[in-house]
DNA sequence: ATTCATCCGTGCATTATTGCACGAGTTGTT
DNA sequence: AACAACTCGTGCAATAATGCACGGATGAAT
């Protein structure tokens, strides 16, 4: 008589459309999803998927009860926000999330002070790409780059962002068809190239900023960045051109669910790291960057 | 990881307020509950509960989530009427509750011939005392005695209610100082008698219609009942005074809840109940009355 | 004070659930 | 046509959850 989780079980399927993935969602084995569905089924007395070779189709019965079953998970992430917030202590787990450069190259070593200053709590880190969805708990902390945060998060805006356009002055020569990386979900030149090299020609792309600052330092050809990572870089080769660029409407921020506002070491956690990159806050606005001559 | 399913351990804590009567609701045994409510506290880092010598009472952390786990759970049942609403069988459970008396004299025979016609659906009575909550599917069909049902269920009023007094003249003489029979909620003497037997006492007070009827049988008194009891019984000495009794503006019911509606077998009950109750109408309606001489 | 009833927690045996490994079926690729 | 990759179901062994029986602790009644 599992009759709440049940739901659990349902709504991963049904979202995923097969038992496979639905079990890894929920980290379980593929046999135990299965089992518990026709389980369902068979207390109920009603067929809920159609068994189709590439998986599982909901029928009538399960899209009536879909948008159900959606609302719990809603109650049910609200619950386990609520409980999480009552826990006074210091000690515990965080999940803190934020772009892999951003940690590599900006925060490892004040999270190691962090750490510190604060033995009891254990860091749990995600910067692998996607974003995590706060509401689902499946991070307490997020640092980022956004324009508007949904209204249920809460944060500081550290700072605007500014971009720059870099290139390794040493090993790629400028003029009018210089080389353009550019990032994966552009399909034509970027705005800023077109108005600044309308002759240029996109080389190469990519999904990650890392890789992008890896092509423009290997002299593959030009990219606009973001200033934070190639000015944190004061020995690189990579130079910003003495190209204006409008201020970014992104902002750097510190997010959390609003049911965790009150939460101890949540409130610890985000002001230790809205003080350190509030320290680093000219970096986000570019007053740094090394220019080209 | 119970994960949803500890929330119907939680709820069936905090609305009783000890381990044992909620181990009892779940239908299970009391270390469970226990033991998952321990686990529940343990996972979250928060006390849900202060152990009390009576029993356990809920911290400021529990009551935080405890409209949500409510909420949760009409949700949850929501889900429930809905998959049993797609159910279009012919067969399975239906849980049918009515007054135990209704059922003994005037339904079981019916009900025998139910189960003639529709040998796959097997038929749950609850007769008891207290009202099953049709919308925690505690029954699927009703047949009560009621004014105006709540809106979240439908049903056809088959008849308002005859009320009339009743004696066992053979035993009893009239007089004005005839011992009423009156029930248990009642603390004074009950309207009807004020007006035809002002000078009458309660001498017996009970819970229970045929508890009345049988009082009534006995000589211990006169008493006002709903007429269909004693005049389905008409070999008995229990006869009708010619008294004029206003029509109560209460109705005999049947009664499901609306997302039940088109559940094929709960329809089948439904019509069934309907077609024999309906020609039954006049016993409620207290045409039948063997009145006294 | 003593007895009783009613809370609750815990060790241990039983039961239920799960993971693993395998097989069968379908799709798409070489 | 053969193979890989992907679905899903099922028998069996390992694991987890549960019920049972006991014991301690508290409060009420004698």
């Amino acid at each position: 008589m599992n009759d709440w989780d049940d739901i659990r079980y349902f709504l991963a399927v049904a979202r995923s459309g097969n038992v496979t993935s639905a079990a890894k969602a929920l980290m379980v084995n593929h046999s135990t999803v299965s089992r518990r569905i026709h389980a369902l089924e068979e207390k109920h007395g009603v067929r809920l998927f159609e068994r189709i070779p590439s998986g599982y189709k909901m029928t009538v019965a399960a899209l009536d009860i879909y948008e159900i079953a959606i609302e719990l998970e809603n109650k049910n992430q609200q619950v386990s926000r609520q409980l999480f917030a009552q826990d006074s202590r210091l000690q515990g787990d965080i999940h803190l999330t934020m772009p892999h450069d951003l940690l590599a190259f900006c925060l490892i070593d004040e999270l190691a002070l962090f750490r510190q200053q604060q033995p009891d709590i254990r860091l749990k880190l995600s910067v692998s790409k996607g974003l995590r969805d706060l509401a689902a708990r499946e991070a307490d902390v997020a640092i980022r780059f956004s324009s508007t945060p949904p209204d249920y998060l809460i944060g500081q805006n550290i700072s605007l962002l500014q971009h720059g356009i870099y290139a390794n002055t040493d090993k790629l020569r400028l003029d009018k068809s210089v080389p353009i990386i550019s990032w994966s979900g552009e399909n034509s030149l970027p705005g800023w190239a077109q108005t600044h090299f309308p002759k240029a020609q996109v080389v190469m792309q990519v999904d990650d900023l890392l890789a992008m600052y890896a092509a423009v330092k290997a002299g593959i050809g030009v990219a606009r960045m973001p200033c934070y990572l190639p000015d944190v870089l004061t020995e690189s080769p990579v130079k910003r051109l003495p190209i204006e660029m409008p201020r970014s409407t992104w902002g750097v921020w510190i997010l959390s669910h609003v049911d965790l506002r009150h939460t101890a070491r949540v409130r610890c956690c985000r002001e230790f790291l809205q003080e350190k990159l509030t320290q680093r806050k000219g970096l986000f606005a570019g007053e740094h960057s090394n220019y080209a001559d």
